[in-house]
DNA sequence: TTGACATATGCAAGTAAGTTGCATATAATA
DNA sequence: TATTATATGCAACTTACTTGCATATGTCAA
């Protein structure tokens, strides 16, 4: 994903806030599926503060919009990091360190479902957990 | 799985109740991933009432001694499945019917993932959104 | 540069899934 | 059948997330 936020927030159509540049701003720099709370507490490190409330319909346009994606790591809450190159993620059931991986398992797995089923798959979720090199 | 409740739940060491058993039965007939709510009203159905925190209780314990299985399907809330065979689900996001499918397909990318980065999977989340037969 | 207007934000209040504490009921066992 | 640990129901709670509405602000055209 290009660097020049204003950008890719024209772009989409919306109006530019310092709130929505600093949304963007920390999925960049934090790199990893946050909640909305670690959102909230880096803006305020920032010096921008924003409601939970702007936050949570910042993030629901941006996912609208295709910038962000929503990730469930079988927590009580939604995550969101930037929607750049496909990947997935290695979550450690010890110590909760989320490793991003990139691989292209499914293709034949869609085509497959798409012939077999008749059905057109859009996009698919695929979490990995287990015990991460250092906990072992 | 084996038809015998009872037995199931004697097995993992669980006190044989109505509740329980009506639970085991309903996740068996409606064969497909269900919320509590779909649960509770599957049991007032069949005569068997139980409350809602009754119900959260069972399906805790049953996930945790590997009897049942929650799958998230980018929705509010959780649901629930018999942890039988291995399988995933084509979830259509047009009528909401969700048909299971059975593959591995990530047998390689584990192995990958072990070799890789010495991340011991022990489990996996895979689900495919899209449009079914019927809706396009 | 400014004024008008649609859009964004904050606050307060609401919704709903899921949890907890505790008293009562019931399954297992001897 | 009596004992006891475990299961259940009720009420109250927690918390992620949403909604309504008044105010503030970004955008665009004059």
């Amino acid at each position: 994903m290009q660097k020049n936020y204003e950008e890719i927030i024209k772009k989409v159509g919306l109006r530019v806030t310092p709130s929505r540049l600093a949304v963007l701003r920390t999925l960049h720099a934090l790199n990893c599926p946050i909640d909305v709370q670690q959102i909230e507490d880096h803006l305020q490190q920032q010096g921008q503060t924003a409601d939970k409330v702007t936050i949570y319909r910042i993030l629901e346009k941006y996912e609208q919009l295709g910038i962000v994606k929503t990730v469930f790591l079988k927590e009580d809450k939604l995550r969101y990091e930037l929607n750049d190159e496909h990947h997935h993620h290695l979550v450690c059931n010890n110590c909760g360190s989320i490793q991003a991986i990139h691989g292209s398992w499914l293709e034949a797995a869609e085509k497959y479902i798409e012939n077999q089923y008749k059905f057109a798959v859009s996009e698919h979720t695929l979490e990995f957990f287990g015990m991460c090199a250092r906990c072992k």
